[in-house]
RNA sequence: GGGCCGCUAGCUCAACUGGCAGAGCGCCGUGCUGAUAACGCGGAGGUACGUGGUUCGAGUCCACGGCGGCCCA
């Protein structure tokens, strides 16, 4: 690994910190108004390690309490409100966790800079399936009747409660890791008292306003769970093509059994609980004739039928409506009232099937609104694990999914099964346990949310999203089609429901608080302790029990604004300062779960949104663009990337990668160009600065040099500068991270590329002038800026650089940068453009003359008006020409080289050859040497001629002829010559 | 079946309101280098998913279709 090794070398060796001689600059002293406290720089090693500098500084933000103190200095301040979106305390944290956590973070610590107080509280969403899934695999149970019965439910929720805990301390340690800065030790947690006790005031306040209902409502339903599904946990569930069969099944008519209604089903197993026909009154129907049987189906829906056919009647489908059918099971019907007969109804369509709908009340949502219409008996044929009940006698204790062939199998020997196939169609399984669903009427707790749909919709326009469109589309589109939200679950590990209901005489009543129904405050509030709890009708004087049903945990995590502080019962002045917030991010998985479930409560108990601005996150995917999955195995372990890359190059990959919203394509490569192409560079930035700067002594807080006293590149680049840090502070202000991050990483290319390649030569020159102290002035404030710019975004590389870069003052505790106006220069910007491609095209003059960059030349000619002398000659010191002239037709390079010419060429060369064999010998940049050479011709003539350059340039006391003992020296060809040069350090 | 997003070089991604298709990585050549495991210059590499339309002009706007992702049903 490139960047293996340790990044300090420690306090640097004496050897290294001594300011040479002559570094002691005698600066032009202006007023000085504080004596100047000098910063000592510590040396910085190029080779870093950045996993190993992170979990350094890690420990330094812990001893120093670096968190703290940046909420403390802000204490007083007005707030900036986030909402941590509680992750499942279930299961272990992922690379996507780092996405939005970076997005968290980053607005946590630029608000904190910009002046804000932003406290940052940690959640842990901790009751749900996933927990109870988990413990049952751990016990190796499956399902209710496991749990009821061999576990106990007070063993079961003990264990989902340790589990839970155990997921939390991963997901801290994880956390702290990626320097998500939360405040871990006070975090709120779904399952305390205090937390489900506002989770009951809130359900109780729903109460109040006639809200909340009990309905016996069909909803897809996990027989495996036995529980039903929310719609948006139905929506992680769906799969493609899954098989199913497709049969055609005969109802015949009690007035003439040679005459069936042909009805078309994908359920079998429904057909045991058949109580209906439906048809639409105005579909044409047609009676055929096959062999001695008639059947009736849609005449637009022939084309099923098997065979030849011949049509024996038309009619409308009005004209079936109340004849009586044979049953084709007799399990289904109580023994009163009327049923088995066809009836209409406006969901009827020709699209599929046969225009005819078998009506089995209670397996599907029209199925049930059709029965209760017409006051149709019906009775449930099967249990709430899936299986047929004992009385369906043929079929009893089946699964339904395996009952499904030997119905069809019963059907086709009574010759009541048409035909048979089977398709493949989108079909929803349970998104935990993978079951197949089946839409199931039960008892259900509903929160009424429709009656308030076009607050919902109000509240949802008066929020800012990012990206724009799920704003009208994906969340806008979800709320348009908004249903009660469905919120019970028959299960153990969760919220409970608190409602009571008598025995006697039914009466309801919801309570708001564990004192309400006589309980002390350390009582655990989870089941089975609260299904103990009876209270007094006030009604009747009877008995009333709690509903055996908990909450769904979206509810829980919905209700965090208030329950995280424990609103309304401790501390309602806190809820009002934090409410709403002022951003949240999560992956755009949430639309339908958080995002939603905080919209509707808040919009249901305080008439406003919970969140003013929402930034909504893509998909971590592998590659080619798939789902991480342990069964595809391209699963990206956010640890082997701290480890590898370290936790500042995931985060700025997740800020750079792809606008806000789409999906990021993530490997190990990818990871290891975002190191290669901007922390590297930035590093190697700031150790070109830190370590030249030991090296001369510079002091930063000497008074700066006059911006317009400073050289135009300078000048350049606190222009660049200005612009930069106006672009990022806007964007962000704008929530517009890529927009912010993006010209950074162009910032920092620029200062690596054009700046310090065109100002080397400034710092390491012997002359100690203002040129030189304006360079080292200019850089120090731009990457005391960077840094400060970055804080927000890579955490771990800013703080190293600040700290180093102002005498050990944490980047974190520092205000975000404001700008420089004084130093903006569009004028000189676009000058310095133009410079730049007339470097490109004079490289490219030369490369075509095949004429080194060494080698200096007269002259070069390029189209374009003049530019000012002072850009002037940074082009001509990178082209190595004489001279420049503008207004040419094109570029043309003088390519003559004059006997001058050659032996200055000639003394570049012998100044790169020394300054290598420097290198080779393990010289330090500041060592002073000795020189001795061997050479004859045209390089003799070089070093004779060229001799006081040579030495500035390879700082050599002196250069003389002759091989001498001490000395060590390596024997060279240049320019086809052969040359010794020999040092020593003196 | 419907909604949203995307589709540009081998890969990852740019291109303000329509105005000569770009960068980085990778590849080849070459140059430069006492900050850089870098950098400069040149080269190879493009049917901009397809079709039709609007326009003097479309990667960009419109329509239809295809593919991928997410969501809804």
């Amino acid at each position: 690994m490139p960047w293996e090794s340790g990044w300090y070398r420690g306090p640097a060796g004496s050897s290294q910190t001594e300011a040479t001689d002559h570094a002691r600059l005698e600066y032009e002293m202006t007023k000085s108004k504080t004596p100047p406290s000098s910063v000592r720089f510590e040396k910085v090693d190029q080779k870093v390690s950045f996993p190993t500098l992170e979990t350094q500084l890690q420990k330094k933000w812990k001893d120093e309490k670096t968190f703290q103190q940046s909420l403390k200095i802000r204490e007083g301040r007005p707030r900036f409100v986030f909402y941590e979106g509680p992750p499942t305390a279930n299961g272990k944290p992922g690379t996507h966790h780092i996405l939005a956590r970076s997005f968290k973070d980053l607005f946590g610590r630029y608000k904190t800079m910009k002046g804000f107080y932003v406290e940052r509280k940690a959640g842990w969403d901790t009751h749900g399936l996933p927990v109870e899934l988990e413990v049952e695999r751990q016990l190796h149970i499956s399902g209710k009747f496991d749990i009821e019965n061999e576990i106990g439910v007070e063993r079961f929720n003990k264990l989902c409660r340790e589990s839970v805990y155990r997921y939390v301390d991963e997901w801290t340690a994880f956390s702290q890791r990626m320097a998500f800065w939360l405040d871990y030790e006070n975090a709120y947690w779904t399952l305390t008292s205090d937390y489900i006790q506002s989770v009951w005031w809130a359900l109780s306040e729903m109460w109040k306003k006639g809200l909340v209902y009990k309905g016996f409502r069909v909803a897809p339903y996990c027989p495996r769970c036995a529980t039903p599904l929310s719609s948006h946990e139905l929506a992680m569930g769906y799969r493609d093509n899954v098989p199913d069969p497709s049969i055609f099944v005969r109802f015949r008519l009690k007035k003439d059994p040679k005459t069936s209604i042909l009805a078309w089903t994908t359920t079998p197993w429904t057909l045991p609980g058949n109580v209906a026909l439906a048809v639409d009154n105005d579909i044409d129907y047609v009676k055929v004739k096959q062999g001695d049987e008639f059947l009736i189906l849609a005449e637009a829906r022939t084309g099923v039928l098997d065979g030849p056919f011949e049509v024996v009647e038309k009619m409308k489908g009005r004209q079936l409506i109340d004849l009586d059918y044979e049953p084709i099971y007799p399990y289904s019907v109580p023994e009163k009232g009327r049923a088995q007969y066809v009836v209409p109804a406006d969901f009827v369509s020709t699209e599929e099937g046969t225009g005819v709908v078998h009506t089995s009340a209670l397996y599907g949502v029209d199925d049930l609104k059709l029965c209760l219409s017409f006051g149709i008996p019906f009775a449930h044929t099967v249990d709430l694990t899936g299986h047929f009940f004992p009385y369906v006698e043929k079929f009893n204790g089946m699964g339904v999914k395996d009952a499904n062939p030997l119905i069809q199998h019963d059907l086709k020997e009574r010759e009541l099964l048409y035909k048979s196939e089977t398709i493949l169609h989108t079909y929803p399984e349970c998104w935990r346990c993978s079951t197949s669903l089946i839409y199931y009427a039960l008892d259900s707790w509903y929160v009424q949310t429709t009656k308030h749909k076009a607050e919902l919709l109000f509240n949802n326009l008066n929020t800012n999203w990012v990206p724009a469109h799920v704003k009208t589309g994906r969340m806008g589109d979800w709320l348009e089609n908004n249903v009660d939200w469905a919120i019970s679950r028959s299960r153990y590990w969760g919220t409970p429901l608190p409602f009571w209901v008598c025995e006697q005489c039914k009466q309801q009543k919801c309570v708001s608080s564990a004192a309400e129904l006589g309980l002390k405050e350390d009582f655990d509030l989870h089941r089975p302790y609260i299904d103990e709890i009876t209270i007094k009708c006030e009604n009747c004087g009877g008995v009333m029990r709690r509903v055996p049903e908990v909450l769904d945990c979206w509810f829980d995590s919905g209700a965090m604004p208030f329950a995280q502080h424990g609103h309304p019962r401790h501390d309602t002045k806190l809820f009002e300062e934090t409410f709403p917030a002022d951003f949240i991010s999560e992956a755009l998985d949430q639309t339908r779960g958080w995002f939603y479930s905080l919209l509707a409560i808040s919009t249901l108990l305080f008439k406003q949104n919970a969140y003013r601005n929402v930034i909504c996150l893509g998909l971590v995917v592998d590659p080619k663009g798939q789902k991480h999955s342990k069964s595809r195995g391209n699963v990206l372990d956010p640890n082997y990337l701290f480890d590898t890359f370290g936790s500042d190059a995931v985060r700025w990959y997740f800020y750079t990668a792809v606008p806000v919203g789409e999906n990021y394509r993530t490997s190990a490569d990818t990871l290891k160009e975002t190191v290669q192409q901007f922390l590297l560079p930035l590093w190697n930035c700031y150790a070109f600065h830190v370590n030249y700067a030991v090296v001369d002594g510079f002091d930063p807080a000497r008074p700066p040099i006059h911006l317009a006293e400073r050289p135009a590149l300078d000048r350049w680049l606190l222009s660049r500068l200005a612009g930069l840090v106006k672009t990022v502070d806007s964007k962000l202000a704008d929530y517009d991270v890529t927009g912010a991050a993006r010209p950074l990483a162009a910032f920092v290319d620029d200062l690596s590329k054009w700046y310090i390649r065109r100002s080397r030569s400034r710092f390491w020159k012997s002359q100690s002038d203002s040129d030189k102290q304006a360079a080292y002035q200019t850089l120090h404030t731009t990457l005391t800026t960077v840094a400060q710019l970055l804080a927000p975004f890579t955490p771990f590389i800013s703080d190293a650089m600040h700290r180093n870069l102002s005498g050990g003052r944490s980047v974190h505790l520092a205000d975000y940068p404001s700008v420089d106006a004084e130093a903006f220069d569009p004028n000189l910007e676009e000058q310095m453009a133009a410079a730049r491609r007339i470097v490109e095209a004079g490289n490219a003059a030369r490369d075509a003359a095949r004429i080194k960059v060494r080698q200096p030349l007269r002259s070069i000619a390029v189209p374009g008006d003049p530019l000012p002398e002072e850009i002037a000659a940074i082009i001509r010191e990178e082209l190595n020409v004489k001279s420049l002239q503008f207004r040419a037709k094109e570029v043309k390079l003088d390519t003559d080289i004059t006997e001058e010419l050659k032996l200055e060429g000639l003394a570049r060369e012998l100044v790169r050859m020394i300054n290598d064999l420097r290198r080779q010998l393990g010289f330090n940049v500041e060592d002073r040497v000795h020189g001795r050479y061997e050479a004859g011709g045209m390089l003799a003539r070089a070093i004779e001629k060229h001799a006081d350059y040579i030495k500035r340039e390879t700082l050599a006391l002196d250069l003389q002829p002759g091989r001498e003992e001490g000395f060590e020296g390596d024997e060279r060809r240049v320019e086809g010559e052969y040359v010794w040069i020999g040092l020593k350090r003196a």
